[in-house]
Order: structure tokens, then C-alpha cells, then sequence
DNA sequence: GCCAACGTTGGC
DNA sequence: GCCAACGTTGGC
């Protein structure tokens, strides 16, 4: 699954979801600098991701799932690259891996900024309903990654959708 | 609250 | 290495 040897300097474009009881758009626009840690990944493939492939400069859909209705909110940057997720060592986190080894820790993170917000909100409706997103993760049936790739095209068609220009950068 | 889809675990 | 049982995700 990584690329990460090619295209190492064109920013890759992704969809993150978070559900907005547990971390909101505004909850990170709200943080210092707009910024968070993005931590609790407990995915292998996941987790690949975030070790290969999200490099900083990256930019991701922030996506609100669990909510009613869930769709994009708005798009943040990747502004550190992985490193390891403290919370896996923490017995007291909900996120604690006792079986993840300290001199080689099995989870990552990585940090983010919120960049804007969408003018309206596209709710996932609206994207199921949009033939040119059809292929889009999001959309299909029993996809449940926390962080899915998103293509050029399909990057371009939410923010057209969210009422943004459709700059990447 | 229901439940389909999927990932992980662990017995064998 | 198979696969049943279980846990989680997340739309509805």
C-alpha cells in the first residue's frame, strides 16, 4: 500500500473521521494553533498510513462521523509526521496496548491543523448522491478506516461542493 | 437502539 | 493456518 518512495514531494490528500462528540471541527479550531495530536489509531492498516505514506504538507478532509448527519466539515493540514502514540503506554488510557514494546512501539501519530472550514456542509448524503464520487471511500458500504486516501478529483468535487475554490494548497 | 460489515483473537 | 466468536465502527 505505500508510495511513500515515489511523489514524496506532491502533498497527498486524505479524509480523516472523527466523531464530533469525541473531537469536533470546532473542537480542534478552538485548540492552540488549531493544532492536535490525531492519536487512538489502533488500525494496522491505519497505522501504515501514518507510518508510509502522510507526510507533512498533506491535507485531509475532516470528516464527522457518528453525527447526524455525518458528512465534511472542513480540511486541516498535516503538520508533524509520525511519531509514536503516547496514550499506548498509558494504562490508564482507554487506548492502552499492553502487548506494544516501548524500544519499538507498535502505534503512531501524528499532528494536524485545522486550515479551513467548508462554507456549507457536505453531508454524507449529498456525496453518495454525486455520481462523480461514487469510487470516493467514503461512500461505499461497511468502510469503516479512520483515514482513507482521496483522489485529486474527488478532493476537488467536496470543496466545490463545500463552496471553496478548489486550490489544493 | 439495531445491525451489517469488518478486524482481531485465540483454540485447535 | 483455519475459522468461530467476539468487539468495534458507524450509518440508519
Amino acid at each position: 500500500m505505500s508510495t511513500s518512495k515515489k511523489n514524496s514531494k506532491t502533498p497527498r490528500l486524505w479524509l480523516v473521521k472523527s466523531e464530533p462528540e469525541a473531537f469536533s471541527w470546532q473542537h480542534l479550531w478552538d485548540a492552540p494553533s488549531r493544532r492536535t495530536h490525531w492519536d487512538g489509531i489502533r488500525n494496522y492498516q491505519v497505522r501504515n498510513f501514518i507510518r508510509d505514506d502522510i507526510k507533512k504538507g498533506d491535507l485531509l478532509l475532516y470528516y464527522h462521523s457518528n453525527a447526524k448527519p455525518p458528512g465534511v466539515v472542513g480540511y486541516a493540514e498535516v503538520v508533524r509526521e509520525a511519531y509514536p502514540d503516547h496514550t499506548q503506554f498509558d494504562p490508564k488510557d482507554g487506548h492502552y496496548d499492553s502487548k506494544s514494546d516501548p524500544a519499538d512501539p507498535r502505534w503512531l501519530m501524528f499532528d494536524l491543523k485545522a486550515k479551513k472550514k467548508l462554507r456549507q456542509f457536505v453531508p454524507l448524503q449529498d456525496l453518495k448522491d454525486n455520481s462523480k464520487l461514487k469510487d470516493m471511500l467514503v461512500v461505499q458500504r461497511g468502510q469503516r478506516l479512520s483515514i482513507q486516501p482521496v483522489t485529486l478529483a474527488e478532493w476537488r468535487e467536496v470543496l466545490k461542493m463545500g463552496g471553496l475554490e478548489a486550490a489544493t494548497r
